[in-house]
DNA sequence: TGACTATATTGCCGAATGGCGATATAGTCT
DNA sequence: AGACTATATCGCCATTCGGCAATATAGTCA
């Protein structure tokens, strides 16, 4: 081996890996991202978000569990409602993160078809 | 409905979100997120990345073209050998932002139990 | 109490996906 | 050319997972 090799800055270990793969995983299907993406104007209610997103009842109520259980969203019964909001301020540096990057691909993809 | 219910800040796109999911999905998988990491380190061959994985050079080499066609890293032919990188700056961003996550996650956890 | 409403859960099916062994491809060396 | 090496691809299997219809649960109201 005769290249540069950098000094490893931190093996990560398999649970860490684990876990950070299941935070990316949780957010990888359009159906979640589209509720994050819904709770971004605030809290709502499963009602609600049935009704905005255009998904089953069943089906938001599930994707909804997957990201609570991730830790991605929090929720407070209210009477007969369960409302929804994002846990964590970093969901926004992160969608705007990737976002820019699929924007980017998105123009060079183009560039290359010139 | 009586709640504030913030204006929408911006609605992403059906194909946006599918864009952004898939790059969510990408480094949704310990096997994947094991080869970005190892790739921290600077570029590497799919035999080192093999040697240094402990996966199988099927599943390396299927795994790198996932991360290839999803623009996550970057390869060079020489000679016999491929030399993969990473092409993504955000890649250093995100990861450490997900692994703080995952921290903070635990020892709230760890709280918890107390 | 019983009727009603909002949400969660269950059972199911079809599609997608990770991993493996075997094989194909492409580049090197003599 | 032929032997060899590194990587990619193929076919397969087992598992996971999204979505749906139906049902269960829990809270409200009269």
């Amino acid at each position: 081996m005769t290249r540069p090799a950098k000094k490893s800055p931190e093996r990560m270990s398999p649970a860490l890996l684990q876990g950070v793969a299941e935070q990316f995983k949780a957010l990888g299907e359009p159906s979640r991202l589209l509720l994050m993406n819904l709770l971004f104007d605030g809290e709502r209610t499963v009602g609600e978000l049935v009704a905005l997103s255009g998904l089953s009842q069943a089906n938001v109520s599930k994707q909804l569990g997957v990201l609570f259980r991730t830790g991605w969203v929090l929720r407070d019964k209210l009477g007969l409602n369960v409302l929804y909001r994002l846990a964590d301020d970093r969901t926004f540096t992160l969608c705007e993160l990737m976002c820019n990057r699929v924007r980017e691909q998105a123009t060079a993809a183009a560039d290359r078809l010139r």
